[in-house]
DNA sequence: CCAATATACATGCATATGCATTTATAAATT
DNA sequence: AATTTATAAATGCATATGCATGTATATTGG
């Protein structure tokens, strides 16, 4: 054990690395020139959203988004003072709070999606076939069911 | 165009980021563990290692690495300042530098090494056959030449 | 040769992240 | 019921990142 990775491994792990943030850093981008938030807070008014009018409590969205308490406090403290988001105390847990989504936070996330979306296509959709595609998903789906089971 | 992407498409781009930020944390916690410095100062003493005696210049370094100008700066001063490695003024171009590794920082970077690359096989190489290895280098390949070709 | 422009690197300031700890309340233990 | 332990969330402090700009030198075009 603690053997040293393969070839392939070790090309298959840069690949990933920079693959990531070469993706990311181009939709961040995109919606940073479209004049609009980051991703993280496209993907809480996205659980939100879902979530429905009750909202979530944090310590959910914490583990939904894999995201540090920590950082997720803060972050919900910046996209509640940019008014898309709403905190008010959880009636029966007197420790915690529920987290719902406003008008203006719909609205945003609505606005967000077509640049994310269209530039996740042009980046990364457009770039391999559908077999592909799938078969990367596949991959990865493996890879963090191992990584998320420890 | 600026079409919104299939369900493959996005189920593989959120096991694309999934996979590296748990994969990635994974290793920096290794690395935290040992009492080691992070990542990034891996990859800058690696460059630095291969490049010889001669070392490169911070403008290499950045293209190589794709890290942002003003983050190289600021990370070589990190380094710089706990002795790995070691900056001087570039003789025929009065702008520029030559970074160079020092004895300590090829030191630590050989202590990295297994520490990184034991994680890198538990966590990564470990969990798919050669053959899905393989694939999914060459997937990431494909994804990385076309997003670079922009 | 000189003015304009480009390149190499650094830095002030704002924002984001990580770590450790704090505050408040809830649940469990005696 | 009182005490201990666990959980939810916030925060002080250090570090890292992004953006815009600054400083210095090099290159180019007139």
């Amino acid at each position: 054990m603690t053997k040293t990775p393969n070839e392939t491994t070790m090309r298959a792990w840069a690949r990933l690395m920079k693959s990531q943030h070469l993706l990311l850093s181009r939709v961040e981008t995109a919606l940073k020139v479209a004049d609009l938030p980051p991703l993280t807070w496209y993907d809480v008014l996205l659980e939100l959203e879902r979530a429905g009018a009750d909202g979530l409590r944090p310590f959910e969205l914490e583990q939904h988004l894999l995201l540090a308490q920590y950082n997720l406090s803060r972050l919900l403290d910046r996209i509640e003072k940019a008014g898309f988001i709403r905190r008010k105390a959880h009636k029966e847990d007197g420790r915690g709070q529920l987290v719902s989504i406003t008008r203006a936070g719909s609205a945003v996330r609505r606005k967000m999606w077509p640049v994310y979306g269209s530039a996740m296509n042009e980046i990364f959709g457009d770039q391999l076939s559908g077999k592909q595609m799938a078969e990367l998903a596949n991959l990865l789906g493996d890879l963090i069911d191992h990584a998320s089971a420890k």
